[in-house]
DNA sequence: ACCGATCCCAACCGTTCAGTTGCATATTCT
DNA sequence: AGAATATGCAACTGAACGGTTGGGATCGGT
């Protein structure tokens, strides 16, 4: 049989996403991981580096996923609505990315690693944003930025609240977070 | 010596709140508690039954803090925008509220332990909401609370975000949350 | 067909963790 | 004062954890 190698990467991190979205970087076991992946432990180690390091590279993994399955098209606070829409759906169909984000902000604070790769993709996020949003403020557009993966993130991030405040319901809460990231779109366009 | 055992739960649930704040619940560290209280840590068992017990007590016990520090005053989308920033500037002061509530949707999910008095906490909140803006039903209400708390909970939860989107200034924050609080119960209003 | 490099894995290691126990000390009741 | 009760703590325990090691299997190159 051939190596591979590829493929058992894949796997790992695909496991690793899945764990360390239930529990957590503290909570989350490594001997689980390669439980889940079918692939001894010590392959984390040679891969990877480590369990931190792993985590890294889940997150890194699952930041540039989103970013390619939800683009943000069309121009005008409308087509902000619609990203934000999406990324909410996004959210509730595939809760892990806004999960692994939580833990890493909780656990780690504001000093993420990676800041470079990281700092140019959220830029690339931001210049998305003022091209849909012609004549905004960086500042306004890195505001915008923050309330939409908040919002979203939050169904993600608190469902007890999300279950006592809306019953839980994700197509309520879609069209809420629609019009507020439209109202908030048009309101940054307007301080220009 | 007279038995302070009142004096000794509240060191060691302020110490869990610490603690639990700056770790989570896998990663808080039971012998790291006593020592920050400066207790024994078998006193942790006979008062609160164990280490989850004593998280739940820990967020039992925030909850009602910050309920009794920020207030829902006044009435009209204004009010509403002043009990966001206010709440703002809480989390931004004592963030451990904020954080422990992410910690336990991350571990736990939409069942929480406590329902019955937790739900009675958010029912109150819903109404104080329903009183500052006569008319809005209740779904609303839910829909827009949930918006505030995410909102304002956001920041101490995605600080990596917060950083890079607004270069952690929280101040820019506070005018923005506090817009978009107004714009959301106006709307929340005009919808009734 | 051989060799060096790569990959895989079972067993192991030192540490750390949540939780317990046994006993000394202080308090309260009578 | 003395028995009964409640509180304090150091030391312990068994399990689980992250990480390592040594040896065997499989590859590509020649």
């Amino acid at each position: 049989m051939a190596w591979d190698t590829e493929r058992t990467r894949r796997r790992l991190l695909d496991a690793a996403t899945a764990e360390f979205s239930e529990h957590g970087l503290a909570g989350a076991r490594v001997d689980r991981i390669a439980a889940r992946a079918g692939v001894n432990k010590e392959r984390i180690y040679q891969y990877f580096g480590g369990k931190e390091q792993l985590f890294d590279a889940v997150v890194q993994d699952g930041l540039f996923e989103v970013a390619a399955d939800v683009p943000l098209v069309g121009e005008g606070p409308e087509a902000v609505g619609g990203y934000a829409a999406a990324l909410l759906d996004r959210i509730v169909d595939r809760p892990e990315l806004a999960r692994l984000m939580a833990w890493e902000g909780l656990a780690r604070g504001a000093e993420v690693t990676g800041r470079i790769e990281r700092h140019a993709h959220c830029l690339d996020k931001i210049a998305a944003l003022r091209r849909a949003l012609p004549g905004i403020t960086a500042a306004a557009a890195g505001q915008l930025l923050l309330t939409i993966i908040t919002l979203t993130n939050g169904w993600a991030v608190f469902p007890q609240l999300a279950e006592m405040f809306t019953g839980g319901d994700p197509d309520a809460r879609r069209e809420t977070v629609r019009r507020l990231a439209v109202g908030a779109a048009a309101d940054a366009l307007a301080a220009a």
